[in-house]
This record gives C-alpha cells, sequence and structure tokens, in this order.
DNA sequence: AATATTTTTTAGACAAGTCTAAATTTTTTA
DNA sequence: TAAAAAATTTAGACTTGTCTAAAAAATATT
C-alpha cells in the first residue's frame, strides 16, 4: 500500500491533471502547502513506485496504475462526503475536511458496502461524480455560469471551489445544486452578474461566476 | 492533537492497564508488537506531554487527560465496530481490523452524530460498553466461563480475545452475544467443558472457557 | 549476600517526509 | 541570442518513529 503523503501527492496530481496534462512541481507544491524541494522528492519516489511518469524539470503525468489509485482515493471521498451529509446531516460546506481523513480508510470492501448502503449514489454534495468501484464515472460536462450572456439559464450542478467560505456564501444566496437561474443582467465595467433564482434576483462578482458551474 | 502512533500507545497503556495498575515497557512492546527501546522513546514524548506518569525503570499509568484521550479513541473504535455490524452488515469477526483505522479520524462532531445515528447503542458488536461523549460507560461485571462449576449458567456477554479467529471457532459454535449456556460436564483432565447452547451441547478448552464471557 | 537473569534504558543508526540555502536548468525578455 | 528571471533540483539538516547492540538497573536465584 502507499503511505498517506504518497496518497495526498497522487491526488493532487490527479486534480492538477484536469486542468494542465503535465504538472509542475510549483503546483504541486501550492496544492499542497508544501515545498518544491519537497515536491521532487516525492516525485522521485512516486516515479520509482510507477506511479508517476516523471523527467527532471518536465513535470509530471500519472501512469495507469498512478490513476488508478488516484481515482479509488476519490471515490472514497466522495463517498464518505455524500453519507455525512445524507445519513449524518452536515452541511455541504462541512464535509470536506472530514472526508480528507476519512478517504485514507484502506479497505475496499467497506467502501463497497458504504457504496450500497446509500444506493450506489452517483454524484457527491458538491455535485461531483462518483466513480464506481472499477473506477468508472462521467466526467461531467459542465461550464462557469460565467460563459452565460444576458436572458441565458441553466441548472447548478457544481462547484469548481470547494472552500467552506465560498460553499457558505452559496448557501447563504440560495445558489445550491439543482437551482435554476438565469441572467437577467451582466454589468459591464466588472462582469459581475445578477442572476434570477427562483423569486429573487442576486448579485453575484465575476469570482463567483466563474466557480460556480451549471449543465450545459 | 496526538500522532496516530501516540493515539496506539495509550490505547493499549489503557487496555494493559485494565489488569495491572502499573505497565510495563515490555508489556506495552508486546502489545503493540514493536521493541522495548522503542516504547521507551515514545514514553519519554508522552510523559512530556503530560499524558503518562513515567519513572524510570518503574512502569507506567495514564494521567487524567491521558486516560481522557485514551476513551475517547475507544469510543471511536466501539461505535465505529457498531456502524460495520449493523448498518453495513460486516459480521463481528470482520469489523476489528477497520475499526482501528477509523478510530483515528478526528472529528469530535462526526463521532456524536454517529452515535445518534445508530440511536446511541451502549455495546458494540463484541459486548464492550460504549462510552459516551463525555467518557462515561459502565465497566461491565462479567467472569470467563471458566469460573462455572457444573450446572451452572450464564449468558454469553462479552469476549476476552478480540481476534477474527477466536470469533469465527465462536460463530461456528453457536457461541454469540447474548446465547444462554449451561455447564453439563468438566472434564477434570484438561478442564475443558461441555456446555449447553440452545439445542446442542459444544465441548471447549480451558483456553476458550477463559476468553469466553458472560454476565454476572 | 553475591551472582545470574531479566528488564529497561541509552547510544547510535536508519527511513520517511519535510525544510532552507545553494546550484542548476529552463524560460522569458530585452 | 545573451542576460535576467523563474522554476526546479541537489545538498545537507531536522523530526518522528523505529531498530540493534551495549550498558545499567531491578529482580530472581543459589
Amino acid at each position: 500500500m502507499n503511505t498517506l503523503a504518497e496518497e495526498n501527492y497522487l491526488k493532487a496530481i490527479y486534480h492538477l491533471s484536469l486542468n494542465d496534462s503535465n504538472v509542475s512541481t510549483n503546483q504541486i507544491a501550492a496544492a499542497l502547502n508544501t515545498k518544491a524541494a519537497s515536491v521532487t522528492d516525492m516525485l522521485k519516489k512516486l516515479s520509482d513506485k510507477a506511479l508517476i511518469n516523471y523527467a527532471k524539470y518536465q513535470g509530471v503525468t500519472l501512469t495507469e496504475s498512478g490513476e488508478k489509485v488516484a481515482v479509488h482515493i476519490i471515490r472514497k471521498h466522495r463517498l464518505w462526503e455524500y453519507f455525512l451529509l445524507e445519513k449524518l446531516d452536515f452541511k455541504w460546506d462541512e464535509v470536506h475536511e472530514m472526508a480528507e481523513e476519512m478517504e485514507h480508510i484502506s479497505s475496499v470492501e467497506l467502501i463497497d458496502r458504504l457504496d450500497k448502503f446509500m444506493d450506489y449514489p452517483r454524484y457527491d454534495p458538491h455535485g461531483d461524480p462518483i466513480p464506481d468501484r472499477d473506477g468508472n464515472f462521467k466526467k461531467h460536462e459542465l461550464k462557469p455560469i460565467a460563459v452565460l450572456q444576458v436572458n441565458e439559464s441553466g441548472v447548478i450542478s457544481g462547484v469548481r471551489d470547494h472552500s467552506a467560505p465560498f460553499l457558505q456564501y452559496l448557501e447563504k444566496q440560495n445558489l445550491t445544486i439543482g437551482k435554476k437561474i438565469k441572467v437577467i443582467e451582466i454589468i459591464d465595467y466588472d462582469h459581475s452578474m445578477i442572476l434570477q433564482v427562483e423569486q429573487n434576483q442576486t448579485h453575484i462578482s465575476r469570482e463567483v461566476a466563474k466557480n460556480l458551474l451549471i449543465a450545459i
């Protein structure tokens, strides 16, 4: 098995790979809140274990087996998040930190039974897809609200920023998963947007519009 | 917070304290499958953190705060065991290993909600009492079947050995928590016992009789 | 009570994972 | 395209938790 540190590196590399096919040392260092030198050390270890493709100064990609490990960790993370929300009544901004610890529980049988216990949920509380036991899942086709034009609408289906402050803000604005929104106005000056959400209108910054995702 | 290693030491010391008020370095080493020298090193750290009372060559006891930490870990362990058995349908011989990992999940709120979710169970699948959130629980008054005389009976209420092989053996012999047993005969030669369990009779060794507990 | 045995501690070493500071490579810019 | 800047790696060090071998203390034995 892999150590906790190794698992966290693989997960970080996986997430970063979604934006850039080749992930740099500095990106990983920033994601894990550590120093570039530490990352280099770990990349050698992961490379020795054939979990990543690594050439000095060239950045990294996950190997097939590295990706498999990463996806399984993400499966565990998202299933535990779903459990915390659905069964233990936590709010969507509270579950991430706990799931960060729980995702490292090793038993495969445990996670398969948890999956069954919850009747095989397909999406976690933040709208992210939950991989099945074979690692398969729909990479969801979402786009940020920021790309919408005036009068266009969509259904809130995910978030790009998973931090508690952002989620708490969304909760307060009633901008939660499943809600239908429509763009009423886009302010030229700062590209902020006025949205119709159910009976109310909300004014959101471009920053928020870029981090809130709707189904295509 | 305490490290994983520290938590495991505290838990081991707690369990050993139930038999001997003063716990020795070698006992801890045996319990944790490590070397006496390593134990000495850790005892110094735990002593520095005021979690144990330690004087060279004299063995250790837990301080009040050390015991509090240990009991909370045990609370987590037993609640997770209960969850695995009741909600995920694992068998009683399968839950211990997983709970060894899960007991280190740190969130107190999580464990309190898990407790509520399961409606505040008082005993885990092995008959051990589950401490409440304040660390209170009935230290149960059980005795091994080995102390019974012929014709005496009791209700199986706990085990002293929590290993999977022992539990699997008990399961096969139908000697599970809640079953009523009666001593039919004690063999002089090896002190093995013949028990009546429901409609059947079972012959158990003295070894087994010492590790199977009944309510007083 | 003196010696032998067992238990415990100390000393020194190692692996994992991290760090700072310096060196090297790559990329950018003038 | 050569110098400057940024990114990355190397070198050496530190912490945690572990180990083996040797020393010291406690306990048991004769």
